[in-house]
DNA sequence: GTCTATAAGGAGATAGAC
DNA sequence: GTCTATCTCCTTATAGAC
């Protein structure tokens, strides 16, 4: 195999090991199924990393670290603020069913950095970027629809989240889209109560 | 080890096995370890199952089986609905909070099932049982609080166990109590929104 | 530096003594 | 029936040839 500097051997085995992870499960990621994804001869993984462990812990913080709320792209300004959260919730549901698979192994990797000494406080890290993502999306959301949240924004957050959380595992469970759809629109009704109006366009406060 | 019927056997592996799980997770339940924890030699093992897959699938079945939801045992008749739904929601939260490594074992083992050739099956099963005893907890609580649901109820259910699993998620993910409190008392907001009077006691209709 | 060949240990499963 | 001792395979990790 070519010449390739250690950084970049690390990323190829991180990235083939998440390609196996999402095959096999964190179980059947072995060194050497990572590294036949990964075209290499075995010794490559431990000139790259001293144990499996290791890249492990470097694949989890990476996930971690690059972490995305991906939903709300398709914000349309002028809209009402029920339409934006639920427009909002079916993009993010799409981006789901799209990565079914990457999302099972971010819940299998989450509970295997629970159980991993040194790695447990990325579940947490992981968290907060989900709160951190879902404040930006209701600050935009509500600049959008031209209200304000009734509640500080980042309580709001929490709540999204729970529902991103809940209608993302019930999906992976069932798979079933008409009970995500019926959560996704009680959820945007919910949010959109407390939401409180800035401005009237039509008639007076 | 004393004589015991295959039934018996079989019933302390898998709770042997469940403790193990509790404690190093699916993969670090070995048979060895398994069997250490029953206090029986290795060979009983295999006298009991045929495979550990096998085990493994009898124990997760079990587990689904015997998934009963706990909450509401708090109703309290008499209470306005948001208050029911609240107090529901606190007694679910603190057999989480309790239980937090059982809760994890329960991700686990869906995770697993949903990896595992003929088990796929399992956490649609484990999840219809969450939605129904929702339902029956939402119908008790319509008749506590003399209030009817303004959407079919095996839909509010769907939204109750949307909540519960955000919850649980976060609460694994960051032990947070607050942020379990602040997502509960708006979960309770909604749902109570959702409820209709049947009758008033103070005034007329 | 890179890779083949192998060491060392742990896993599931079983043969065969009692 | 029950359990000790063992077989076989697969894992991580490394030694040493090129």
């Amino acid at each position: 195999m070519a010449r390739m500097s250690s950084v970049e051997r690390r990323l190829e085995i991180v990235q083939a090991a998440l390609r196996v992870i999402a095959e096999v499960g964190v179980q059947g990621a072995t060194t050497r199924a990572i590294v036949a994804e990964a075209g290499m001869p075995l010794a490559s993984f431990h000139y790259a990393f001293t144990s499996r462990d290791e890249m492990i812990e470097e694949l989890i913080a990476s996930v971690v670290e690059n972490q995305t709320v991906a939903a709300f792209d398709t914000l349309r300004f002028g809209a009402d603020i029920r339409t934006t959260v639920r427009d909002g919730l079916q993009s993010f549901f799409e981006t789901i069913v799209a990565g079914t698979a990457e999302e099972q192994v971010l819940l299998e990797l989450m509970l295997h950095a629970m159980r991993t000494p040194g790695l447990e406080h990325l579940p947490r890290r992981q968290w907060d970027k989900y709160r951190a993502g879902a404040t930006e999306l209701l600050n935009a959301a509500a600049v959008s629809a031209d209200i304000r949240w009734a509640i500080p924004v980042d309580q709001a957050a929490l709540l999204l989240v729970t529902y991103t959380d809940g209608i993302t595992l019930a999906w992976l469970a069932d798979l079933d889209p008409a009970a995500a759809a019926l959560v996704m629109d009680v959820a945007a009704d919910s949010l959109a109560a407390l939401a409180i109006p800035t401005r009237t366009k039509d008639h007076a406060e």
